[in-house]
DNA sequence: CCTACCGATCGGTAGG
DNA sequence: CCTACCGATCGGTAGG
């Protein structure tokens, strides 16, 4: 029984905002996360919504480095393409709070920060485009591809992944990376 | 300056719902929209549960008459599964309040009604399921494809649409429901 | 569809 | 981190 940190407090209105959304929940709801009251929790921050400011802020910079480490893969373009497959899911799995309330609660945003978080989400599919302009150009995939559109296919197959896939499930994370990988290369046929 | 049908006030409720959510929607937002009292919704409705209902339950059935209707499709199975994804696409871009409604805020119905949506989804699901089986059966697709995988990867795709799609944009509805068959189909290689 | 209202809950503050 | 509280807003009702 020791005190809250402010990231404990970050961590907590992750999840809740994760689960019920940043309308659905209540200072108070949070409070009580925590084990104390809602009028408690403007020691640790201004008000609800620099809450999900933090959150939605954890969020992005998870993808950023990701997409980052990706890109610095050495190897064809597909194998870029992979670790950046491999890299979302990563993310998503494991830092599903930050990562539902990112994808799902910028609205929630007043509207400058919520501007910030379109560009902080273009700037992520960038990587996907980057990779596949650079595969059509190195024979890794077709040489027509339309990197804009197919980056956004790939980028909704990974973001859904949060809204269907159990770890105990019957197929495993990297079964899971190497599905979607091939899905995104070759389709059904 | 004539008065509200009951039909106008789920609409209205369903556009509210899809733009700011359920819980951040109030009946007297509600009630502004269609230029009269939250209290005056009172006399179209039991109350505001009931407004999600029936906004989600369009959803569903708008979905669900589609899939019947591409199901029907003779031809083979890659005509099926062409024709449900042009089915999908015309529900997302012709009702997109329900959809989105009925995609992003199915969590705020109580337990018994959520249930019901889950398996209205996953009845839905099975078309694609049983269009990918019938093609890896003859010969339309690989015939090793994981069909439930894969029709949620096909789907993850399809329900994104409503996200980032713009009729004004670049390419036209036809191509949109082409570059996705195209990309399901043989993917980026 | 409005008037007038209910108890409950909301985000947040002052002061310790 | 709590006590004690604020004004505003919430979903909803009674009666017309």
């Amino acid at each position: 029984m020791t005190r809250n940190t402010k990231d404990d407090v970050v961590a907590a209105a992750g999840r809740l905002f994760a689960e019920r959304g940043y309308h659905g929940t209540s200072m108070r709801d949070l409070g009580k996360e925590l084990g104390l009251l809602g009028s408690s929790l403007y020691s640790h921050v201004d008000g609800k919504q620099q809450l999900l400011v933090e959150v939605v802020n954890r969020g992005a910079g998870f993808f950023q480095e990701s997409a980052d480490a990706a890109l610095a893969t050495v190897g064809s373009a597909a194998d870029r393409l992979e670790a950046l497959i491999d890299g979302h899911i990563g993310i998503v799995l494991d830092h599903r709070s930050e990562v539902r309330t990112y994808l799902n609660e910028a609205d929630a945003l007043d509207p400058e920060l919520r501007a910030s978080v379109i560009a902080a989400r273009d700037r992520y599919e960038e990587a996907f485009r980057t990779v596949l302009k650079e595969g059509a150009a190195d024979g890794s995939f077709r040489s027509d591809v339309d990197a804009p559109i197919n980056a956004i296919f790939i980028l909704s197959i990974l973001n859904a992944v949060d809204r269907w896939y159990r770890e105990q499930g019957r197929i495993d994370r990297d079964q899971l990376v190497g599905d979607i990988f091939e899905f995104v290369s070759d389709g059904v046929s």
